[in-house]
Formats: structure tokens, C-alpha cells, sequence
DNA sequence: CTTAATGTTTAGTGAACACTAAACAAATGG
DNA sequence: CCATTTGTTTAGTGTTCACTAAACATTAAG
């Protein structure tokens, strides 16, 4: 495999994704500009839209990169068991949100909330992604029902909502300052929701 | 008092208002321009202007006319107990971010929280309420906590973080659209993590 | 009726928006 | 060297952005 035949790009792909990773994950699509991303990375516009296609285009790629490195319906199927998934997915969503020198909070679980019209179609690919991560937590605990692992008078949809929402709500947490050691302490008080979770009083 | 000197306004202030708030609950603050306000209310975009200021102002109005018909810091001091002030946040944020023929979701919930740094004041604004909140809840919690009614052992910071990050979770499931139902459920869940709840199993 | 006050409209401002045509630059293959 | 391929740049496109100056319209006070 011979170098490609023409013109070597004098920016690195890699490195100009992370930076407009950077851009989106702190002000949102609405919130960045192609002046914004071409200042950034530090090439003119029409290199930009070679490379990337158009903005949507890079944003669906940057979100793709920024999913990769987190937790997803993969990791949630193949946990030990659904309360180890929940814990997982709990633990390492704090440390997404809050990890020190990026951008807090979650690109997908407070991305495009409320957005024009004209960007529905984005809006909705992130909603179908929070979807498919509920999904993936309902099967996994309805296979702990089954397997007896969990009573069988269980709520499997309503239990993984239920972890879902406290998932989405620590991103506006964090956003709002919170510390991972204080968001630990907001997860705890979560698991203490679990089906058979020891109550500390009475 | 008599009536106002000059000429009287064509349009009904608080529909417009109304009509403001429907647009920006809606789409969020920067999916909506003057252009679809004017176009909406009916006016011209000077008339706006004269009548509100700027675009922040007139989102600031409208985010008190908002937060005017919800639970706020006063209902959760005045509330008979903690856990009451906490179920009522529940059950009313439900359905305020359900409510049929409005726009789903929470405008504080989940409003501006990726947004451009030209927007950081009202995104601060917002971030704002949401603390204010969360700081009234845990007073009340701290209130019970001191009278006995809950253990002293408890964390009122963190029961109170926790139940922030439910509520604002709840927006963002109402967005993917999530029935009052399922969210009751989802509250239900929530609820068992308070302080001497009853566990369901051992 | 005149004056003052207030709200309206038309018609625009300059700036920023996402995006692109066209020419130039640098690389490989023959 | 020449042709081809690819990425670059400059210099724009038309549209939309939030916002406003100035003239006109309607009201009440004197």
C-alpha cells in the first residue's frame, strides 16, 4: 500500500476532530461556528469541508470519536450482572462528566435537548443513541429476572428508566459544578433503589 | 389611575408572552430567532423590541412567567416534611415536563446547558435557579435531620443532590419521550433511596 | 387644536451564518 | 516532463442574525 497519489493535508485528522470534540462538547452544536472549528484547528474553511463533509457531518463523526471512549450498550450486555452494569455505567459516567482538563458534562445525555427545527434530524440520532443504552440496561436486567436473580415482581423498563434518569440528571450536575466525590455520593444514594438493597433504618 | 397617555399596543403583552414562552421552551434559546418571534406574535420586530428589550430580556421574562406557575424554593421550605417536599418536586416536575398541548420537558432542566460563551450569562442564570433549588431542598432536608425525623447519620447535601439529579433526569426522559407513567415509576424508584424507605426484600 | 407621549411600521444596519467555486500547490505514476 | 490526484488557499456566495433609526399613527392632557 503505496501513499496516497496526491497532495498531503498539512493538519492532522486525528488532532483536528479532538479539537472540534473540544468546541462541542463545551458549547454544543448550536454553539459552535465554522468560523469557531476553522480558528481552532487552524485551517480555512474550505479544507474543513473537504475533510469533514459539513457541519452535521462533522459533528456526527466527532460524536462517533467521543462515544468510542465510553461506556455503551456493548458494555451493559455483557456485565456480569445488571447491578454490575448499573455501577459501571453509574462509576464511569462520573468520571466522563467530570474528567479533569475536558469539558464537563455528557455530550449525548445533555446534547441537543432543546434545538431549532432545522437540526431535528441530529437531535434525534442523540435521542436514539439514549435510547438504545436504556434498552440495553432493560434486557440486561430483564435476563437477571428471568435467571432469578432478581424477583420476578421486578420492572425491568421502569427500573433501567429509572438509572437512565439519574445517568442524564448527574451530566446537569456536574455542568452545574458538582465534583465527582459529590456525584459519588449521588450515586450511592441511587443503588440504595435497587431491588433488595439494604435500608439503613428500620 | 387613567389609561395610558399615548398610543395603545395592538398586541396582548402576555400573549405574546405566552407565545415566547411556547417558541423557547420549544427549540431553547438559540433555535429561536426574532424572526420567529415576530413572526408568531404578529408584530414587527421594532414593536418587539420596544416592548421587550433584547432577546436575553425577553427570554428572562419569560423564564419567570415560567417558573411563576411551578414548585420553586418557597413550596419545598414550606412543605410538612422533607420527604414530602421531595415527592411534591417529583410529582409536580412530572407533570410539568408531561403536560398535554405544552412542549415537553423542563426550561431549567435542561435549558442552555451547551450553549456559546456570548451566552454564558444566561446559561449562568439558569445554572442559578437550578442551585437555588437544589440549596432549598437541602436546608429542609437539614431541618428534618436536626428534628429528629431523619437519622442523623444522614447527608443532606447528598439526598439532596440525588433528588436534583432525578428531576432533572425526568426532563430529559420526557424529551425522549417518556409518558407521566413511566415517569411515576421512575419517581417511585427514587423514593425508595430515602432514609428508612422500605426495602422490598430482606 | 396643539402638544406630548407611546406604539406602530418600513426599511434598513453591519456582522455572522453555513457553505462553495476556482485557482493554486504539492504529491505520485507514467 | 506531463498528467493525474488530492489538499490547499483566496475570495467570495446568498441568507440569516440581532438590532435600530426615522417616519407615521393613535391616544390623552392642556
Amino acid at each position: 500500500m503505496a501513499r496516497a497519489r496526491g497532495r498531503q493535508p498539512t493538519f492532522d485528522r486525528d488532532e483536528a476532530l479532538e479539537t472540534a470534540l473540544d468546541l462541542f462538547w463545551r458549547h454544543g452544536y448550536d454553539g459552535v461556528s465554522i468560523a469557531d472549528l476553522t480558528k481552532a484547528i487552524g485551517i480555512a474553511a474550505a479544507s474543513l469541508y473537504h475533510a469533514f463533509g459539513s457541519k452535521a457531518d462533522l459533528y456526527r463523526e466527532v460524536l462517533r470519536h467521543y462515544r468510542s471512549v465510553r461506556i455503551g450498550a456493548k458494555e451493559i450486555a455483557d456485565a456480569t450482572s445488571s447491578y454490575d452494569a448499573v455501577r459501571q455505567m453509574l462509576d464511569r459516567g462520573i468520571a466522563a462528566v467530570t474528567m479533569p482538563g475536558k469539558p464537563l458534562g455528557c455530550m449525548v445525555s445533555s446534547g441537543m435537548l432543546m434545538t431549532s427545527e432545522e437540526n431535528a434530524d441530529l437531535a434525534a440520532e442523540l435521542k436514539a443513541i439514549r435510547t438504545a443504552s436504556r434498552k440495553a440496561l432493560e434486557r440486561r436486567i430483564a435476563r437477571d429476572i428471568k435467571e432469578g436473580i432478581l424477583p420476578a415482581t421486578t420492572n425491568a423498563a421502569a427500573l433501567a428508566r429509572f438509572y437512565m434518569t439519574v445517568l442524564q440528571g448527574l451530566s446537569v450536575q456536574a455542568l452545574d459544578g458538582a465534583s465527582a466525590a459529590e456525584l459519588r455520593l449521588v450515586a450511592a444514594s441511587a443503588l440504595r433503589a435497587w431491588p433488595g438493597a439494604p435500608s439503613d433504618l428500620l
